[in-house]
Order: C-alpha cells, then structure tokens, then sequence
DNA sequence: CGTATGACGTGCA
DNA sequence: GTGCACGCCATAC
C-alpha cells in the first residue's frame, strides 16, 4: 500500500455532508506532515471513485480542485456542508 | 539519481 | 484579520 493509495482511500472514506483537512487525510495515511504530497497526489489522481472535494483546507478555505474550485464548492454546497 | 513542483500549514510583520 | 516567506513530503520527469 502506497502513500498515494492510502490517501485516495482516507479521502474515500469521509463521510457525505462532512469534510476533511488535507492534514487528516496526511494523518490517516500515516504521514501527518505529508499534507503536502497529499495535495500533489490528489491533484494526480482525481478518481470519480474519491470524493476528494470534500478535502478543505485546515483554515477553512475551500482549497482546490482539478475540476476547478468553483465547482468543488457547489458539489459541497449541494451536499450541505457550510462554509 | 537529482531537481523541481504542488489542491498546504505555520509563523511572523 | 490580512499578507508574505519558509518548510515540509511524495510524485513526476
């Protein structure tokens, strides 16, 4: 099991509605200071299969997103998720 | 194998 | 509260 896949899955597994910091994502693939490549690996290997739009920033911002960030908030709007 | 990059985070002014 | 600079890790070339 890669880093790389490690982080697809922890993204996989938040919860509809809920969102996530890259830092836990970091954390859950067992490198808490890896939220960097955790960015580089999404924006890598942006799976249909992993909800990676509902990866937020620790300070709240809505980030990025390969799609463009636009529509990653409209997809965490429509999921209910508060800004 | 070594360098550069990126959807980040924290600290300081 | 806002803005700038540095540091960090894994991946790609």
């Amino acid at each position: 099991m890669k880093f790389k896949d490690k982080v697809l899955l922890a993204v996989s597994r938040i919860p509809k509605g809920k969102t996530s910091t890259y830092k836990e994502i970091a954390a859950r693939a067992g490198r808490p200071l890896a939220y960097r490549a955790v960015g580089n690996i999404l924006s890598r290997n942006y799976d249909l299969k992993i909800p990676c739009h509902r990866v937020v920033r620790s300070n709240g911002q809505p980030g990025g997103y390969n799609r463009g960030a636009e529509r990653k908030i409209l997809v965490l709007k429509k999921e209910g998720v508060r800004l």
